[in-house]
DNA sequence: AATGAATGAGATTTCATTCAT
DNA sequence: GATGAATGAAATCTCATTCAT
């Protein structure tokens, strides 16, 4: 391994450490109460070295949606490996209650961090969060129609609303139990949809 | 109308114009965006004068969370007209859809002063928000009951947990139809739950 | 006296303060080595109360300009009560020698200012000391209109040079005799026009 | 050519690079708005590596002013090749005009950097810009004094106020005209000297 | 010699809160 | 009660300079 790559190791590491800091502390305190010190000192980096990696602290939002969304497409991944698209939708739906300790005490975190970043009257990344959950609703979209689902994107909007109006109460209440029973309601929901049924 | 009257009525006036303003800016802007300047500017009260009435900024906070709270009364009592609990539920949707424009811009004002609130570390206000929250819940979970459904608790939470995961996604996503439709399927999930179906 | 008689005037005051230290610190100091901090201590302002009178070190820099430029229009409207044009110009030509000693130092406030802030890449006051300049060449060219010279544009033009030239030369060469020199030779210069010279 | 003879011969390139783009880069923008950054990277050298030539931003201000008084030394030899020392005053009159359009938009670079460096407190550089033009000064002297002027310091003085302070105007009011007028008038001024008039 | 990365001091700016009248 | 002004603690960001390799 030459210096060079040595060097350009250890800075992607630290960028790494960096976007991962980002992500968690936004997500736990939120964009506005988080200091560029609170995510530097999480990734164990000096304040002023963040600068280098990351020219403003919208930089460092934005590589915490990235990363949320690199999240995203790692379950997607992950699920696509199900034959059964009812069953990729049903593990979804697992996963977000397997997560249901984090969404209890910091909500979704691509959803707060919608709910934080539109309330930008400048232009600035208040569309951003909303991407990432779109990309959300296309691949469940995409499970629906595979099921033969003709309004399968009236489909995957429940879907998806169903999730973020289970952690935003579950967290509001701070009721882990919520996330389950609004979990198994939805395992339910989508057998019967399965099952043939009309949509609901 | 003695003197002291008159600016006892000029005082609880300038109370309420920025409890108004505090919550209509809040809803707006986002807690932490908010300057307390800009709550006075938009009640026409002299910032220094704010301190007058509410000590702190998080009492602002609180009184923007309590005008919410009276709106929502304010509605409840309304849809108690109502003879049929189920009428009262419908409505309720119908209220929510007719706020589309508002939920679009800006997300419905309790969900994400939550969403806000709860990222607190320290332990002010972080479950006001909550509290309210519960308000919804509990008159829904009434109305369940009053239908003659054990499991109102879930289903006033299904119905709740609806209204927000639609509001953020119409939100974040910038699309007021979506509003329009998750409203409908929710009104015709409300009539199959009459007509004496399982919970879905 | 009223109340807010007393704390408009005492409001007043610290911006004239302000504004008095601005043009001074500025002028010593230069632009970018001169902190917001630098002219708070010289007006005896705290640093955080600066901002409630300008908005940002632009504003100051402005305020630094339009003092220069009142400076200015009281030494012309001094010079106006002159009866005759040839008179107010080589008055005038008296009062910059007179100020040799500030010069020799400091060079020019607006000359200097001008060199500054036409450095900028933005668009912010890169022209503003060029507006006072201007606003000295009009004056002196009307002396020379009034003297019934048809040049009296270029004759503005060279004289204002002239200033410009001895201030920047006396000042990097620290040499006070250079200001007293060349105002010499450019008030010999205004009498040979005057008695009827071509334009040199 | 041996490796370390390379090598010294692509330092020395470098240098040179990085002081040319110090002249430039800090004519154009100034000293203080001016980063480190700035001039390697139009000198396409890497940051890191500038320490190596210069210990720190003095010294490249220092390069900078060196390279401008190289120019002036090249331009005057030039002008030594003519044998009328009216000649070459006349023709330095025109090489400052033909500068005209970079004089319009950054001013004289020995000028301006007199400027900036003048308002320096600490005793660093303040003098260096000075120095150059006094050489300037030196060389028109001689000029004059070879034309058997006695006052040839005073007339020097005069010429070289000339070309700052029509730069600084020209350059404040963007105005490249100005130059030109102001230039030939310059060149009548010569000849008018050197017709046997008195000094105007 | 070369270089990407690191460091920390300092600058501007914001704002909740308090003060003086 | 009312109000413009004051205050100072933070936060973001910049950059000359140094370091490690």
């Amino acid at each position: 391994m030459t210096d060079s790559t040595k060097s350009r190791a250890r800075g992607a590491d630290k960028r790494r450490r960096l976007t991962a800091a980002a992500a968690e502390v936004l997500h736990r305190q939120g964009v506005e109460r988080t200091t560029i010190a609170d995510i530097a000192e999480t990734a164990d980096v000096p304040v002023g070295n963040v600068y280098y990696y990351f020219k403003t602290k919208d930089e460092l939002v934005q590589a915490a949606l990235s990363e949320h969304e690199g999240n995203l497409a790692e379950l997607t991944t992950e699920l696509d490996r199900l034959p059964d698209p009812l069953d990729r939708l049903k593990a979804l739906v697992h996963a977000w209650v397997g997560q249901r300790d984090i969404a209890v005490r910091f909500g979704c975190p691509t959803g707060t961090l919608a709910v934080e970043l539109d309330k930008r009257a400048d232009g600035t990344l208040d569309q951003e969060a909303g991407r990432v959950i779109r990309v959300l609703l296309d691949w469940v979209e995409h499970q629906f129609r595979a099921l033969g689902r003709p309004d399968a994107g009236d489909l995957a909007v429940t879907l998806v609303a169903g999730y973020q109006g289970m952690s935003l109460l579950a967290n509001a209440l701070r009721d882990p139990d919520l996330m389950t029973r609004e979990g198994n309601r939805l395992i339910r929901w989508l057998d019967t949809l399965a099952a043939g049924g009309a949509a609901s």
